[in-house]
DNA sequence: TTGATTAGATTAAACGTTTGACTTAGATAA
DNA sequence: TTATCTAAGTCAAACGTTTAATCTAATCAA
């Protein structure tokens, strides 16, 4: 197989020296190569594709014009608005992405941050476990002390002190009750997944604070254990919904849109009439949701500025070259559709 | 900040050679180094969590665990799917994605090709435009000359000699005419992006064909121009089918689910009953197919293992270093549920 | 004892860049 | 004339690896 063209390659047919090549090809100091010989070079590198050997190039000083990314799962869509987010924004900055599927598995993590050292990517956009305490927060620091930004996206102000992109969970889930609160329900459910997530918690303790503020009962929670986005799992809290129907008028899913479709589905199908026997609100917005039937109310996170603005920051937190210790929260946002009832209280 | 572990930081502490060092690491010609030292080493690799530089190995003549893998839209079920089957199996392997979305625009998937070619990696796996005779075609010749694997994927036999993973377009079209005909449809329509995209070309041609085979009139065909995932462009179509709703009593939807899901949206909206008064056969099955109402009855694409085989005969085709013609045709399958009604034929 | 063998380690070159130090030749100044 | 300056290039070292070639003792055979 061929190989690709090298610096070399156009000293020899330019017939002039390496560096002679190298500096007419980045023109930086002025004046170092002639105008007429810089246009000579110029020509033969484009006939030829030219592209500099960027491995060639970090050996030398210069970073890697790559950022690895690690997601729980890209086909949640969830994930894959916000990878896209990210890309958009690399492509802009010239910096790309190597892409890592964990599906929240410590080992697949773990390989994660070895092939982002092994690779010398200039950050990492980091979408995992990484409980302070765990295997994982210590290899974040192995990462940082390698050289490597370290950017937390979608993760709690409880997984250590890391530059980070987010919403306000808390705030979200209380905004979410409230909502609820004044569409006239009183008797408030809670699904939530028993993932030890940091979010997880941060809109539990939102959802609890909000009912003891407005002086109900927040003990209507059901926990599901094992859930993942291609079913399975949700059917069993679906139906310790069903068989309890009475003990609440709304219900609000965490962590979000998918696990919500699902009960709805399992919902309707034995009958329950959404949101008449039963409102839900989900969390994310993801495209789906408009497309149930009834379709989804939900809170929404900007999915894609979130992964943007990810890709911005760290791109910033790698030129300035030092820790600074920032976080930047994204705004969150109820949308109604169809799945809430509005009661009217006497 | 910091920077990352290297042989010579290990050889310093062990009081060795760096050579040494890389040749214990490696542990390939038996014997050059003691077990004692190869024990040292190692134990200070570990504690130093050592990763070897790849850029530096791929300069020696290593190859880069990195492949390049070019999408339309991650944000698509499809697109997504694929790329966790490539993640997946890629892991398996010992090789990494960089990832690019392209938004099926000429410009960015060139921008692509740079990158993939300055970074060198080992191959790249295209879902692009690439047609014949397109500027894009000429950037593929030159990866290849530059020693960069190709490997097209979801696209058509039409796209040039390039090692293949697809499915038979043209076969899984005419499957889904016969496959309404036998439900007793004899007046189907077509719906077709005008995307010059030559695996619509394919389908498109089996639908053709097999309305022929049939004796019936093949000529029911709405054209839709701009189409894109995320909502516009499909309601003119769905208005176009409405206001000649007698015309069919079924139509077939390419390039796929997200298009049909939005025209039944639409008709929904507009008080037709699916299927009682249309039916609707997709092109993919994502996962929304099974949560709109009615489900979507589909032609089943294997997206995460055709993802699963593009890297493993990349990878492959890699290691063998030559090039080999050759293509992978993966099983389509009709999935009945609930957008198709079964009509009795006197 | 001498010469050969071998295990175990080192040297040095190379991969493709970048860049500070250096060279050369022509131009200018004194 | 001689010294100085400048423009336009080249040299060579370095980045972190790998590996063929080489070196060095210690071991062994005769």
């Amino acid at each position: 197989m061929g190989k690709a063209t090298t610096l070399k390659d156009i000293a020899s047919i330019a017939g002039v020296s390496v560096a002679t090549v190298s500096l007419a090809l980045n023109g930086k100091p002025e004046g170092r190569v002639s105008a007429e010989i810089v246009e000579r070079i110029e020509e033969i590198a484009r006939k030829l594709n030219y592209q500099p050997d960027v491995n060639a190039q970090r050996l030398k000083g210069k970073r890697l014009p790559l950022v690895g990314l690690l997601v729980p799962n890209i086909t949640n869509p969830f994930y894959s608005e916000m990878t896209k987010g990210i890309m958009d924004a690399g492509r802009e900055l010239g910096c790309y992405v190597v892409l890592f599927n964990a599906d929240n598995a410590h080992e697949s993590e773990a390989i994660a941050m070895e092939v982002f050292i092994s690779m010398r990517v200039a950050g990492a956009i980091i979408c995992g476990i990484c409980d302070p305490g765990t295997e994982e927060e210590k290899t974040l620091e192995t990462l940082k002390k390698t050289g490597i930004q370290v950017l937390m996206i979608d993760r709690s102000e409880w997984n250590g002190h890391w530059p980070r992109i987010m919403i306000d969970n808390f705030q979200a889930a209380y905004d979410s009750v409230t909502y609820l609160y004044k569409q006239g329900h009183r008797k408030i459910a809670l699904i939530a997944t028993a993932w030890d997530l940091n979010i997880i918690n941060d809109r539990e303790r939102g959802y609890k604070k909000a009912m003891q503020d407005l002086g109900l009962d927040d003990s209507c929670i059901y926990r599901i254990s094992t859930y993942q986005l291609t079913g399975m799992g949700a059917e069993t809290v679906a139906e310790e919904v069903l068989v309890n129907l009475d003990k609440q008028t709304a219900v609000l899913v965490i962590p979000g849109d998918t696990l919500a479709i699902e009960c709805i589905l399992y919902w309707k199908n034995h009958g329950v009439q959404i949101p008449e026997e039963l409102s839900v609100v989900g969390f994310d917005n993801i495209y789906m949701c408009q497309i149930t039937d009834p379709p989804l109310t939900t809170v929404d996170q900007p999915k894609y500025e979130m992964g943007r603005g990810a890709m911005e920051l760290l791109v910033q937190l790698i030129d300035e070259g030092q820790n600074r210790d920032c976080r930047k929260v994204y705004k969150h946002r109820i949308i109604e559709r169809g799945t809430v009832k509005k009661i009217n209280q006497g």
